[in-house]
DNA sequence: CCAGACGTTGTT
DNA sequence: GTCTGG
DNA sequence: CCAGACGTTGTT
DNA sequence: GTCTGG
């Protein structure tokens, strides 16, 4: 799964061409948590979205059951995201690495994720809206699927990535386009070698946001 | 039919 | 234990 | 995801 | 709005 991303991206490289220009009023951050506004970008650009889709039909602003992340076995069937899904409301969400707990006997690990390219992990995701007037936002949530063996070890789930070439079809196709993105084989965009290390213990309070947390990375 | 949930994990 | 807030 | 609260009245 | 459970 993915509860905790790292460091909106700055500089998307090649991405820049695919997804357009990064909102301005999503800010850099190294610990992002559910209910941030992150940077979700649709076939009309990017656009700041909160994390944790809220069904256009909710009563309330907010969900009371988890909707961050959304399983790409099932949520075709799921009435929080199936009208997402059903209006091609579909997204990309850059990220320059993700965190992972480890269950362990007696506790967690966390393990930070990235790519050392460089270049963003971009990963699939369905946006909804919520709301009319001065009350109205945007919400996104972030599709999962199994984690690919290298990775297995820290945790069963990871975010579905898309490729570069499949980016523009995700976003404008039709709800069928992509499905082969949904099912249970490794796709290239799975195929990416993940590098990764355990961190500190202060990641798991969303509130710490220092850039000491990235530290061995930003040290490549 | 209506009422009530609508989600993911991990643990039992 | 379970919900809300970040 | 984890951390932190979890309640009411009445007074400032 | 739409699905599941009773």
């Amino acid at each position: 799964m993915c509860g905790r991303f790292a460091n909106h991206v700055q500089d998307m490289g090649r991405w820049g061409d695919i997804l357009g220009d990064w909102p301005d009023e999503v800010a850099v951050s190294y610990n992002i948590a559910p209910g941030a506004d992150i940077a979700a970008f649709t076939k009309e650009g990017g656009a700041p979205m909160r994390w944790g889709l809220v069904p256009a039909w909710s009563k309330t602003a907010s969900t009371r059951y988890a909707t961050f992340n959304a399983r790409s076995e099932s949520l075709i069937g799921k009435p929080a995201f199936r009208g997402a899904w059903n209006d091609g409301q579909r997204c990309l969400i850059p990220l320059q690495g993700y965190y992972e707990w480890q269950t362990l006997n007696g506790g967690k690990q966390p393990y930070y994720l990235f790519v050392a390219s460089g270049e963003p992990l971009v990963c699939a995701g369905l946006w909804d809206q919520w709301g009319s007037g001065p009350e109205q936002f945007q919400s996104c949530t972030m599709i999962i699927r199994a984690a690919s063996p290298a990775i297995a070890f820290i945790h069963p789930r990871m975010p579905l990535f898309v490729p570069l070439f499949n980016a523009r079809e995700w976003l404008e196709g039709k709800p069928d386009s992509c499905a082969e993105l949904l099912g249970p084989d490794v796709t290239p965009a799975n195929e990416l070698e993940l590098g990764y290390y355990p961190v500190s213990q202060q990641v798991n309070n969303p509130r710490n946001e220092g850039a000491g947390l990235c530290a061995p990375l930003l040290a490549r």
